[in-house]
RNA sequence: GGCUCGUUGGUCAAGGGGUUAAGACGCCGCCCUCUCACGGCGGAAUCAUGGGUUCGAUUCCCGUACGAGCUACCA
């Protein structure tokens, strides 16, 4: 049989990095055997609605290479693809009077009053256990209910004794006791349907072989198998993946600042790394390999290796594979994509392309380059303490000669091409029998002004140009002889 | 509080009755080098805890601790 898996979001905002693991897991579990994968909008709840939402998701998926077989904007036959559209067709409401009828379910018209009764508070927790209250109306009391038109709910009938068992492909069996099951409402007042009812019936009817979604999840699974056996449904596979973390621990928050997809994107990573480094956080491979494309992790993904433990999303790691993927980038695209944060940096003519392959090996993520190319735009006001490096035996004295003898044949040189720079200083360094720092260093701090530089001495004056070249050495000797 | 799930270095993690307990990020050192970075080499660092079972447990079982999730007309 196919595989069909879904994902199935709310429209309440960016997307969580977590939310968008359990897309990627539901998508590469589907393809690995060529199956379908659906996209599906959760947007029951009215009052957490976020204009705009919808959008994200569908871009996000988009940027991600997360395609949709059916969805929304591709329908495949199992439409529509919007709960607010489905229950509007009133497919909700026609199971849940299903569930009536079999007795699995009744109708509650219990106030907001009635219910606060029932509320206690523990440690903080406010926790409403329903009393089956409805549960016990008369065909009467009922029937003069709807026809007073009372606002109602329709909650599942679980018994209060037994258990349910449930399994899951990475947690195996996990059982319950009924009496610990909530009669949790299935359609609310407003019709609309919750999550609890519609994930059951909408995955059914979508024909979803396999549910991936997260782990807190798994408590209310028992009661999701009710429903499918009170409907002589087929249970569909479980695969509940464990929860991504922050440094502390807790679950990955808005207030880390990196909890979304969009804000990840925003701080300059790119699409194809937080894939790969979201894969990884709670999965791994059967081999040492860490960085794949979607398709190699198309091909390689087992879902029994997904682990049970919940992981810290560390930021640092996915910094790290965002340069490797910087590396491995083709020099066009890498310049096409670093070449607003280049413009944003530098307002003068200076080759950026060159300036692009030079910051490459050295970046991380894009909005490093601005503190890494400043020093083109203008010459840092520089310590001469500079000058002075252990290593390199250079002083401020030393220095100062280097760069008055190098003045002169500067000014001669007609080639200021990174080679033929090189060539020039080399000759002087073999001239003066001295290490190639003990020159190429006080050089380098002239025209830059910077301890640390994306690139050496002679690569710097090829793009400065020579004009602007001579002009910084002959402020450092000027700075030097002060 | 009840229920459910989890626990291998700081982090991601492999492994799973007998191993020197992989690999990666980060950190430290060395090498390379026109600084830094890249690259190369090396180092420090881990089986939460107490009981079993066993010739032998990091691995299996039970308890404890800790963490997380659920306990909404949210998903």
């Amino acid at each position: 049989m196919k595989i069909r898996t879904r994902y199935a979001p709310s429209p309440t905002g960016r997307m969580h990095v977590g939310n968008l693991r359990t897309a990627l897991y539901a998508y590469l579990i589907a393809k690995h055997e060529d199956g379908d994968y659906i996209l599906r909008i959760e947007d029951t709840d009215q009052t957490r609605f976020v204009e705009g939402a919808v959008e994200i998701i569908k871009r996000t998926m988009a940027d991600t290479g997360l395609i949709e077989d059916e969805g929304p904007d591709k329908d495949g036959g199992c439409g529509p693809y919007v709960q607010s559209e489905r229950m509007r067709a009133g497919i909700y409401k026609e199971y849940a009077e299903k569930l009536i009828e079999k007795g699995e379910a009744y109708r509650c018209f219990c106030t907001p009053e009635r219910l606060s009764t029932l509320t206690q508070v523990v440690e903080g927790k406010e926790i409403t256990v329903y009393d089956k209250h409805c549960l016990h109306l008369s065909q009467e009391e009922i029937d003069q209910n709807l026809r007073e038109g009372k606002p109602y709910v329709i909650r599942q009938n679980n018994p209060t004794e037994g258990s349910t068992t449930f399994h899951d492909e990475l947690y195996g069996d996990v059982t319950v006791e009924n009496k610990e099951l909530e009669d949790m409402i299935l359609l609310k007042s407003d019709g609309y349907p919750t999550y609890n009812f519609a994930n059951v019936v909408d995955d059914h009817l979508m024909g979803i072989t396999h549910v991936v979604r997260g782990n807190e999840y798994i408590s209310s699974s028992p009661k999701y198998n009710r429903l499918y056996d009170a409907f002589g449904w087929e249970v569909p596979k479980y695969i509940h993946c464990p929860l991504i973390t922050d440094e502390d621990h807790h679950k990955l928050s808005k207030r880390s600042g990196h909890s979304s997809y969009e804000d990840l994107i925003e701080q300059g990573f790119i699409p194809e790394a937080v894939v790969n480094f979201i894969a990884l956080l709670g999965w791994s491979p059967d081999s040492d390999k860490e960085i794949f494309s979607l398709e190699e992790l198309i091909k390689v993904f087992d879902y029994h290796r997904i682990g049970k433990a919940p992981s810290v999303f560390d930021f640092q790691k996915l910094r790290w594979m965002n340069g490797e993927y910087m590396k491995a980038m083709d020099p066009d695209v890498f310049y096409q994509k670093a070449e607003p944060y280049l413009k944003a940096a530098l307002t003068k003519d200076l080759d950026l392309k060159k300036i692009a392959e030079m910051v490459r090996t050295r970046i991380e993520v894009f909005p490093d380059i601005a503190g890494m190319v400043d020093f083109f735009e203008a010459l840092p006001d520089y310590d001469v303490s500079l000058f002075t490096h252990k290593k390199m035996k250079t002083s401020a004295a030393s220095s100062l000669e280097v760069l008055k003898d190098l003045l002169p044949i500067l000014e001669d040189q007609g080639d200021f091409s990174n080679e033929a720079l090189y060539a020039a200083l080399k000759a002087y360094v073999e001239e003066k029998g001295v290490k190639n720092g003990y020159v190429l260093w006080p050089v380098r701090i002239a025209v830059s002004g910077k301890q640390t530089t994306p690139a050496g001495a002679t690569e710097i004056m090829e793009i400065l140009g020579k004009e602007e070249s001579l002009k910084r050495i002959r402020t450092a000797i000027a700075k030097l002889e002060a």
